[in-house]
DNA sequence: TTGACATATATCAGATTGATATATTTTCTA
DNA sequence: TAGAAAATATATCAATCTGATATATGTCAA
């Protein structure tokens, strides 16, 4: 899916900015499940205007640039529904450097494993948290899509704590991060 | 983490083609958390061996494109742990075009929605069941990864199985996609 | 024997990321 | 209360990465 069609979806929500798109995108609904940076949105932006998918409304603002405020149209509306209903949607893409990280574990100082586990606990603690807490009355789907989210940050949550001492015993370096392996064989 | 970090963490399992380096992305240990086409691949491969991270070995085939075999060298070993201590890992990526589409249930066809969540269901369960059957004598940092892979494909795939009618029941056209919402409110 | 799939590498246009620039206001903290 | 940090707001650019395509051959099933 292209970060057009993404920003499509996002204005169904109602009208906002590049930045409050990117908001979305961050720590807003769409956070865990879509991605877009100030350089692929605003292109983005750009092009949907010209092809009359959303409108552009600049909001002068005194001493502050000016607020462009996007909204989609009728045929934006119609488009982001068409492009969804296109094709059956393409595998999930998931990417972890955290866990291509535990997969060397073994190879890995003691201290660093512990405190990257450690962080991603809280980090995910944090995240259930965050979806529990954002109740007020959204669209169904949106409600569904939320609960599908708490399921797996929980999931993961409990995995590591779980096996939290599991992977801190694999790692060979006690404190010691610059000594190899192979010359601790000799103690 | 780039490319390159990658490339190196899947030779760790052994000397390998960019073709077998992509096959460990596809459906392989890595494919998990991890991805990368050949367009990525091989130039990142060119420069590692640049860099004499690793080395590379033609082995020449009759008939077929000559087989050029990777392997890492001790520098490339240390400099791939090395790049995964230098700072606490980013967080995960994930990005799923199944659920943004499911954030919109309500606008979708129904026929549409339940043909993609029951691909999805069949999809997960394939997932875990893969996962489940790889058994053999894995590193143990790849042993428990694996594990958490499956635990979390397999709560994907109950809540799925939990709220599959919920999710069709949101949609408003059983069959007739191209009748707006707005034109059968008058039925 | 035809079509699909696997082996194997490579390139290229286009999309995206991450870093950086600019400028002001708000909010926290020492 | 001064100064630092973070939020608001848009924009661009080099570097990277994706997806599509090209090239050849082998293998297996219908």
């Amino acid at each position: 899916m292209d970060i057009r069609t993404t920003c499509l979806g996002v204005l169904v929500m109602g009208p906002a900015s590049g930045y409050e798109i990117r908001k979305a995108f961050e720590a807003g609904p769409f956070s865990h499940f879509a991605e877009g940076g100030f350089s692929a949105i605003y292109p983005a932006l750009g092009k949907l205007t010209e092809e009359a998918l959303v409108t552009c409304t600049v909001e002068t603002q005194e001493k502050k640039p000016d607020k462009k405020i996007y909204e989609l149209t009728k045929d934006g509306r119609k488009h982001l529904i068409a492009a969804l209903s296109a094709k059956m949607p393409g595998e999930d893409k998931f990417k972890s450097d955290f866990l291509f990280t535990l997969f060397f574990a073994e190879e890995m100082p003691r201290d660093f494993v512990t405190e990257a586990i450690d962080a991603r606990i809280e980090w995910y603690r944090n995240k259930v948290e965050q979806l529990k807490a954002c109740e007020g009355n959204p669209s169904k789907g949106r409600h569904f899509v939320r609960l599908f989210g708490i399921d797996v940050y929980q999931t993961e949550h409990d995995f590591l704590v779980r096996h939290r001492q599991d992977f801190i015993n694999l790692t060979e370096n006690p404190g010691k991060n610059d000594i190899p392996a192979s010359a601790r064989a000799a103690e």
